[in-house]
RNA sequence: UCCGGUGUAGCUCAGCGGCAGAGCGGGUGGCUGUUAACCAUUAGGUCGUAGGUUCGAUCCCUACCGCCGGAGCCA
């Protein structure tokens, strides 16, 4: 029976007979016996492996260079060198799968740009099997978390035919071939997309089950290229039943520092490589915001605080207007240096669902900036006045005929209801320090590129 | 899509209008309870692609392509 590198490594004491199997990260050779350092990937470190010469199968060691693959079975023992504290005496080596010398990873350190280019092979080295550990552990956080407060997790549709929502470009699906003139032939007798959001659907089962979440795919179309941009990625939206603005930032911060706390806690060698290699602040930063409110305020306040602050903006900054990154950075990194949560943006700028405020003015939106990232959670309260939505609709110029469920829901037992929507990968960026989204998806989508 | 940068060995990079370089990695030999081991030795190149200027271009110019950073859009 295998055991994980992990457990072998957090052993009480020394153990007769076990087995390890992993990868081959160096091997170095003495006369009489050879060092081999495996890992596994269940966690950041390998496991030392003494092969004495004549131990069973040594004869293949030769072929076991860095990437080959290597069943081992012998006795785990105090290490007498002092990087580690166990290592594994071989009784018997096995080489399952050899490398030869065109494998890509060397022992040395790689630039991120290479190591895109073979997506399929990363996963091995030190960073990505950290940055995909975290990924693991933050999805589980992320269902911990709502489920611990009785949201039900809810499956929104991949496909959708509403388009719109104001969330971007999307991806069409069709069985059609290429120019087909015959539109009302395809699969679904209407044109269909990816969805880019499922918080309309998410609405309709809030508006039943009282407190739900999503976290799945989302497709966008855009061709942005940016770090912080990718054309699939996973989001998080939870939305609640009898609950307003204050209610939602709340729960937005809420877990925020739950996904932090639980990183801290449960991924600290991890965290610890990504401080030491990554970035140098990154724990006293996730520190800073596991501890600490996050601060508020609202678009108003936030132009008034750009427009009186120091340094000169590329972009304007005035009512009105959209922030801009830079403003957004200014706010969260150098105003208030903590999490900092926008609120209450002018109708103008938002979407068609957001409530109107009293002033007539703003919608009841909310922004969460985080310093690096930017934006990392956008929400609000959903309009639940019928004759606000349907108005709001026709100013969007939206058919009230495609959405006729969603005006439903204020037809019948309508109820103020908030929510957001988080980006995952995002908030891996925030977590593990990692700059570019391509380096904490395994596969990244983004224009012209869908490799592997 | 726009702005800026960049492209030289498997990787990371230096270089120069006149014979193509280093470190790492690979091969080989040696040494050592080693720790991204160490020492010696060796192989490895269409200098992104296509044009142009020049006696001569990896170097200068133009276009295209790739990649990186920033911006817009957003999560």
């Amino acid at each position: 029976m295998r055991t994980p590198i992990i457990e072998a490594l957090s052993s009480q004491a020394a153990v007769d007979d076990i087995q390890v199997c992993g990868w081959v990260r160096t091997r170095r050779d003495a006369k009489a016996f050879s060092f081999l350092e495996l890992n596994d990937g269940s966690c950041l470190r390998g496991i030392q492996v003494v092969v004495d010469a004549g131990t069973p199968g040594s004869e293949g060691l030769a072929e076991m260079t860095t990437g080959a693959s290597v069943a081992v079975r012998g006795r785990l023992v105090p290490s007498q060198g002092k990087e580690q504290a166990w290592e594994v005496q071989a009784a018997e080596v096995q080489l399952l799968g050899a490398a030869d010398e065109t494998y890509p990873l060397q022992k040395k350190g790689h630039s991120l740009e290479f190591l895109r280019e073979i997506a399929h092979l990363r996963p091995r080295s030190n960073l990505f099997g950290a940055v995909f550990r975290v990924r693991s552990r933050m999805a589980y956080a992320v269902h911990n978390f709502f489920q611990e407060r009785g949201f039900m997790n809810v499956h929104t549709p991949m496909i959708t035919a509403s388009d719109c929502e104001g969330a971007g470009e999307m991806f069409r699906v069709t069985t059609l071939a290429p120019g087909a003139a015959k539109l009302d032939e395809d699969f679904f007798g209407k044109p269909a997309f990816l969805t880019v959001s499922g918080q309309l659907e998410a609405e309709t089962l809030a508006c039943a089950l009282g407190k739900v979440y999503t976290f799945g795919p989302t497709f966008r179309a855009e061709n942005s290229n940016t770090s912080r941009h990718a054309a699939e990625f996973w989001m998080i939206e939870p939305e609640q039943a009898f609950c307003d603005l204050a209610g939602n930032m709340d729960l937005a911060e809420a877990q925020l520092q739950h996904q932090v706390r639980d990183a801290l806690k449960h991924c600290a060698e991890d965290l610890a490589f990504f401080a030491k290699y990554v970035d140098k602040g990154l724990l006293e930063r996730l520190q800073f915001v596991a501890e600490r409110p996050f601060q508020r305020v609202s678009y108003t306040e936030a132009v008034r605080l750009l427009e009186a602050s120091g340094p000169a903006f590329e972009y304007p900054v005035a009512y009105g207007l959209n922030l801009q990154s830079e403003h957004e950075r200014w706010l969260t990194e150098q105003h208030f240096q903590c999490p900092v949560i926008v609120y209450n943006y002018p109708k103008d700028i938002k979407p068609f669902y957001m409530r109107q405020n009293e002033d007539g003015l703003t919608v009841a939106a909310m922004d969460v900036l985080v310093p690096g990232i930017g934006e990392i959670i956008g929400g609000s309260q959903r309009e639940e006045r019928p004759d606000r939505l349907l108005a709001a609709m026709a100013q969007h110029g939206l058919s009230e005929a495609e959405y006729w469920w969603y005006a439903d829901l204020r037809k019948y037992g309508t109820v103020p209801h908030a929510g957001y929507g988080m980006g995952f990968e995002r908030l891996l960026m925030f977590i593990t320090g990692v700059g570019n989204i391509r380096d904490v998806i395994p596969f990244a989508r983004t224009p012209g590129h869908a490799d592997f």
